[in-house]
RNA sequence: GGAAGCUUAGCUCAGUUGGUUUAGAGCGCUUGCCUUACAAGCAAGAGGUCACUGGUUCGACCCCAGUAGUUUCCACCA
C-alpha cells in the first residue's frame, strides 16, 4: 500500500479518540494502584474554548496521560462552572434581543430560560477539548449547579454559618450597576484613566467675615461680591447632590478659617458642616474634601466617624434617584456632563485640570464600578486565611514557579471578609428564610428551616409558606472552592471510598490571575473540611498573548479560534506549538508558527515510518558493521533522553522534554540512526537491524505519546501487528537505565569526523556523489575504529587508512588530537589551507594561556577543589597535544 | 505609593549548590543540494561587551550593592 508523504491528521484523530473512548481508556475507579488525579479548572458552561484553555488543557493531558503510562490509576475529572454573572448576563441579553425584561419574569420562569441556554450551550467547551485530545473520564462530567455539588454548597454554606463564620452586615459594598449585583473586592479590575479633576466653589454659609484675621498663611477665596467660598477639588462632580459635608485636615493651616463653619453644596444649595479629620490630603487639591458618604469608601467611614447623614443619589442601575433632587433619571455619565455645564453658567467652577487616576470596573461587565452600601452576606476570612497559608508555608503544596508563595502569603496576611451574596438568580440561592416577624434562620433544606423558625419563635403554627427564603445567591467561587471535595463527594460523604482514593489529588494546573479567587479559597476549603489539602502541586500557566506581546481578547481579535488550528495543523500539531511557546511560568507569547514547526514535526515522523515500512527483510542476512553500532549507540542515547525527560517533567519542566524528544527523535533518530542503517534501494534489511529499529521506534513513540497522543498511537498500529488492548495509550513507558557513557562519548567523536569530513566537502565544493578517500594519522593505535564503516556510508569515504605520517596534498583536519586527511588529485591550495591552521593555532594558543595563567596562581591551585584542578591540568594537557599536532602540520605545508 | 519578577544571538527562551561554558537550544537568516522516507526536506555556515556601574572571590552569566529599562501584583488619596 503507498503511504501519502504527507501526514494527514484529519483522519485519523477521530478515529483515535472514539477508539480510545470505547476502550473506556480514560475512565477510572479506585483500585490498588497508586491514584493520580487532577481536575479540571471548570470553564464557563456556556463558555467556548479560548488559547487560554488550550495551554491549561495540553498540559493536563500531557500529565495524566504520562501519569497513565507509569502504572499510576489516573483521573482526570472534567466538569463545567455555572458562572452566575457571565451566564445570567448572557442569558439577560438573549431575553432582551427578544423583547423580555428580567424584571417582567418570576424567578422560576428566569431559571427555565437560563437552563434552556446552559442546556443548548453548555458542554460545546467539553466537546472541543475531545478535538484536542484531552483524556477526560468524562463518565464523571460534573457541573457547579449539579445535584452533588449544589448540595455541597449549601451544606457548607449552613456549617460556615452555624460556626459564626457568615455574617449578614450593611456594608460598603462594590456595586456593578449593569449586572445590578454586589461584587467581590477580587472582581474588580482597576483601570488607569484620563479625566479631569473639577474645582468646585462652597460658599460659606451665613458669613460673619470673622476668620479672616490676617493669618497669611490662610488662603481664602472671594469672589467679585467679596463673598467668601470654599475650594474642593473632585473628579466626580455628579455626587454633589450626596455631599453631607466638607472635610478639612485640622493640621492646614490653609483652611484654619474654615473651622467650625457651615458652607453650600454648589447648586443643590444644601448647607453642610465644615469637619476636620487628619484623613485628609494637605496637599491634595486644596486640602478640602468634598464627603458622599454613601458613594465613596472612605467619605462612608468618614461619614460614621463624624456621624454624617448619608445620602443615597443613585439608582442600583446609577441613575440618579429620586433622593437627589435634580437630574432624576439621568445616567451618571450625561450628570456629569450637565452638571458642569449648570456649574459653569452659576460661576460655581473655578478651574478643571487634566487628571489621571484610577477607576474600579466590573471584571465582568465592564462597566464602572459604583460603591454602593448594602445589606450583604459575608464570609469571615481570618480563620480561612491562617489554616491556608500553613501548607504552603510548609511547602506540603508546592506552587510553580515558586515566586507566587510570596504572592499568596501577603494576600492571605492582608484578606479582608468575602462579600458572597450577589443579586442575581442563577446560582445557589442562599439558604436563610425570613421570619414574618423579622429575623431569619439557615438551614439546608425547608423542613429543617421551618423547624428551626418554629423553635426560634416559639410558634408552632407557622408553615412553610410564612418563611421567605433570601432572593440573593452565592458568589460563584462559593462553589468552586469546594471543586476538588464535591467532585468526589466528600462534603456530603467524607467517608465515601471514591473521596478517601482521590483526594488529595496531585497536580492543579491554572493560571495565576486566579490565584486568589480560586486556588488559595480551595486550600481553604480543604483544610477545613477534610483537614488536608487539597493537592499536592500547583503549575501556574502564564498568560497567552500574540506574537507582539499583546493579552489575546476579542475586542482586539488577535485570538486565533483553537478549532481552526487544529485543522489546520493538527491536534498534535497546535498542542506541540502551545508548549513550545510555554517555557516557564511567564507570558506565552504565541505564534502559528509554532504550530506549523508542530505539524512538520508529525510529518517527519511520518516519514520515517514511510522509510521504515519499505524495507524488505532478510531473515538470512547478516547485519552490517555500521547498523551493529548504530544500534548499540542508538539503544544508549535513547536511554539517555529517557532519563532526561523524566526529569525534566518531573519538574513540571515540559518543553524542556519535549525540545529533548524532538531532538531526539529529529536528530538521533531521523538524520544520524536511519541514516546509518537504512540500505541503498533495493536492497534487503536484514532482521536483527530491523527488529531492533522497529523496537527503537515504538519506544520513542511511547515516550512522545503525552505529548502527541494521535500520531503516536497510529504508528504504533502501523508499525506492528496489534493484538486487541494493545494500544499505546496505555502501554508503559520504558525505564530508564544507567547510561553508557563510553559508547556515547565514542560515536560523538565520530560524529564530530563526519561533520569535518561535510564541512570539507562543502568548503571544497566536492559532490557527494563523488567517493573520497580518509586518511587517519595514528601513530600508537589508540583511534577507535568502532565506527568506521559508518564514517563510509555516511560521507561516501570508500576506504579509511590509519598511517604515522601525514600525507602530502590533501586537505586536513583535526579532531580533538587526532589528524584527518582527505587526499586530493589536484593541488590543495597551501596559502588557504596554512591560514586555517593558523587560526585554528592562535585559538588553542590563546585558549592555553588561559588555562596556565590559573594554574600558575598559587590561590587557585591551593584554593579550588582538587577535581577542578585537574580537569585545568587536563584542558592544559589537551590544548598543549593540540598545538604540536597544528605546528607539525604547518610545517608539513611549507 | 508599596512589593516582587525579568533584562543572555534577529525572535522566543535554557543556563539546575560560582570552575568541562573565551556561553547553549529552537525558530529565523545565509550558502549549497529536487542524494529513490521527508523541499512541511537534506547538508554546511554566520550570528552574543550575558542591560549598565561598582564590589566580593584564585575564579562571576551565576553571589552582593547601586543605576536604567520592562512586566506583574497589591493599595481608599478625592
Amino acid at each position: 500500500m503507498e503511504i501519502s508523504s504527507r501526514y494527514n491528521p484529519s483522519e485519523i484523530e477521530g478515529k483515535w479518540y472514539e477508539h480510545w473512548m470505547e476502550k473506556k481508556y480514560f475512565h477510572s475507579t479506585p483500585d490498588e494502584r497508586e491514584p493520580y488525579t487532577i481536575v479540571i479548572p471548570p470553564p464557563n458552561v456556556t463558555g467556548v474554548l479560548h488559547m487560554g484553555h488550550m495551554m491549561n488543557n495540553t498540559i493536563q493531558d500531557i500529565l495524566i496521560r504520562r501519569a497513565r503510562m507509569q502504572g499510576k490509576n489516573a483521573c482526570w475529572v472534567p466538569g463545567t462552572d455555572h458562572a452566575s454573572i457571565a451566564t445570567e448576563a448572557k442569558v439577560v441579553n438573549k431575553l432582551a434581543q427578544q423583547g423580555i425584561k428580567k424584571t417582567d419574569l418570576s424567578r422560576d420562569e428566569f431559571l427555565k430560560h437560563a437552563w434552556d441556554w446552559t442546556h443548548e450551550h453548555g458542554g460545546i467547551i467539553l466537546k472541543q477539548l475531545r478535538k484536542l485530545g484531552c483524556s477526560c473520564d468524562w463518565e464523571r462530567t460534573s457541573f457547579t449547579m449539579d445535584e452533588i455539588r449544589s448540595k455541597s454548597v449549601i451544606r457548607v454554606f449552613c456549617d460556615l454559618y452555624n460556626k459564626g463564620l457568615i455574617y449578614r452586615g450593611v456594608r460598603m459594598v462594590n456595586w456593578d450597576p449593569k449586572a445590578l449585583t454586589a461584587l467581590s473586592d477580587e472582581e474588580v479590575v482597576f483601570k488607569e484613566e484620563h479625566s479631569k479633576l473639577y474645582y468646585l466653589r462652597y460658599y460659606v454659609y451665613d458669613d460673619d467675615l470673622k476668620g479672616a484675621n490676617g493669618d497669611e498663611n490662610e488662603v481664602i477665596h472671594t469672589d467679585s461680591q467679596g463673598r467668601r467660598y470654599a475650594v474642593v477639588a473632585t473628579t466626580r462632580p455628579e455626587t454633589i447632590m450626596g455631599d453631607t459635608a466638607m472635610c478639612i485636615n485640622p493640621n492646614d493651616k490653609k483652611n484654619q478659617w474654615l473651622r467650625g463653619k457651615k458652607v453650600v453644596v454648589p447648586l443643590v444649595g444644601r448647607v453642610v458642616p465644615v469637619i476636620e479629620d487628619e484623613y485628609v490630603d494637605i496637599e491634595f487639591g486644596t486640602g478640602c474634601l468634598k464627603v458622599t458618604p454613601a458613594h465613596d469608601v472612605n467619605d462612608y467611614m468618614l461619614g460614621e466617624k463624624h456621624n454624617l447623614q448619608s445620602i443615597n443619589i443613585f439608582n442600583d442601575d446609577a441613575t440618579i434617584s429620586e433622593a437627589a433632587g435634580m437630574y432624576v433619571g439621568m445616567t451618571r455619565e450625561d450628570v456629569r456632563k450637565q452638571i458642569i455645564i449648570d456649574l459653569q453658567a452659576a460661576n460655581l467652577l473655578e478651574k478643571v485640570e487634566d487628571y489621571n487616576n484610577k477607576v474600579g470596573y466590573s471584571e465582568r461587565t465592564n462597566v464602572p464600578i459604583e460603591p454602593k452600601l448594602s445589606m450583604q452576606w459575608f464570609l469571615k476570612m481570618e480563620h480561612l486565611a491562617k489554616i491556608a497559608l500553613e501548607p504552603v508555608e510548609k511547602g506540603e503544596i508546592k506552587f510553580f514557579p515558586p515566586k507566587y508563595v510570596n504572592l499568596y502569603r501577603h494576600w492571605l496576611e492582608n484578606i479582608k471578609d468575602w462579600c458572597i451574596s450577589r443579586q442575581l438568580w442563577w446560582g445557589h440561592q442562599i439558604p436563610a428564610y425570613y421570619l414574618p416577624e423579622g429575623g431569619f434562620v439557615v438551614a439546608e433544606n425547608t423542613e429543617e428551616a421551618l423547624r428551626l423558625a418554629k423553635e426560634k419563635t416559639k410558634n408552632d403554627n407557622l408553615t412553610i409558606n410564612d418563611l421567605r427564603q433570601d432572593s440573593d445567591c452565592l458568589d460563584t467561587w462559593f462553589s468552586s472552592w469546594l471543586w476538588p471535595m464535591s467532585l468526589f463527594n466528600g462534603i456530603l460523604e467524607p467517608d465515601n471510598a471514591e473521596f478517601k482514593y482521590y483526594y488529595p489529588t496531585n497536580d492543579l494546573i491554572t493560571a495565576p490571575d486566579i490565584i486568589f479567587f480560586w486556588v488559595a479559597r480551595m486550600i481553604m476549603a480543604g483544610e477545613e473540611y477534610k483537614g488536608q489539602m487539597p493537592f499536592r502541586n500547583v503549575y501556574f500557566t502564564g498568560i497567552v498573548r500574540d506574537k507582539l506581546g499583546r493579552k489575546m481578547s476579542k475586542s482586539l481579535g488577535n485570538s486565533p479560534d483553537p478549532i481552526e488550528l487544529i485543522e489546520k495543523y493538527g491536534a498534535d500539531g497546535v498542542r506541540m506549538g502551545m508548549l513550545l511557546t510555554a517555557p516557564a511560568g511567564n507570558d506565552l507569547p504565541f505564534d502559528d508558527a509554532l504550530c506549523e514547526q508542530g505539524r512538520n514535526f508529525c510529518n517527519k515522523i511520518w516519514n520515517a515510518l514511510r522509510l521504515v515500512k519499505g524495507w524488505n527483510v532478510d531473515d538470512k542476512q547478516p547485519q552490517p558493521n555500521a547498523a551493529k553500532a548504530a544500534v548499540k549507540w542508538f539503544d544508549e542515547r535513547f536511554n539517555q533522553v529517557l532519563t532526561e525527560t523524566n526529569d525534566n517533567i518531573d519538574k513540571y519542566r515540559l518543553s524542556d522534554a519535549l525540545m529533548s524528544i524532538y531532538k531526539l527523535i529529529w536528530d538521533d533518530f531521523c538524520s544520524w540512526y536511519l541514516e546509518m542503517v537504512k540500505t541503498p534501494m533495493g536492497q534487503s534489511t536484514d532482521k536483527a537491524t530491523f527488529d531492533a529499529t522497529i523496537t527503537f521506534f515504538e519506544n520513542l513513540m511511547k515516550l512522545l505519546h503525552p505529548f502527541m497522543p494521535f500520531i503516536t498511537e497510529e504508528i504504533w498500529h502501523f508499525i506492528n501487528e496489534r493484538k486487541d488492548g494493545d494500544d499505546i495509550i496505555i502501554a508503559q513507558q520504558n525505564k530508564a537505565k544507567n547510561v553508557d557513557r563510553h559508547i556515547l562519548d565514542s560515536f560523538a567523536f565520530t560524529q564530530d569526523v563526519i561533520n569535518s569530513i561535510r564541512k570539507t566537502r562543502a568548503e571544497k565544493n566536492i559532490s557527494n556523489k563523488e567517493a573520497v578517500t580518509l586518511v587517519v594519522v595514528d601513530k600508537d593505535g589508540s583511534v577507535s575504529r568502532e565506527f568506521d564503516d559508518v564514517i563510509k556510508k555516511l560521507c561516501n569515504v570508500s576506504e579509511i587508512s590509519y598511517v604515522n605520517e601525514s600525507p602530502k596534498n590533501a586537505f586536513g583536519f583535526l579532531v580533538r588530537t587526532t589528524e584527518f586527511f582527505i587526499p586530493m588529485s589536484e593541488k590543495v591550495d597551501k596559502t588557504a589551507e596554512r591560514k586555517k591552521l593558523e587560526d585554528e593555532l592562535n585559538y588553542a594558543r590563546n585558549f592555553l594561556k588561559g588555562v596556565e595563567a590559573k594554574l600558575s596562581n598559587d590561590k587557585f591551585v591551593n584554593g579550588a577543589p582538587a577535581a577542578i584542578v585537574e580537569k585545568e591540568r587536563k584542558k592544559k594537557a589537551d590544548a598543549e597535544a593540540k598545538i604540536v599536532v597544528l605546528e607539525a602540520q604547518l610545517k608539513s605545508l611549507e
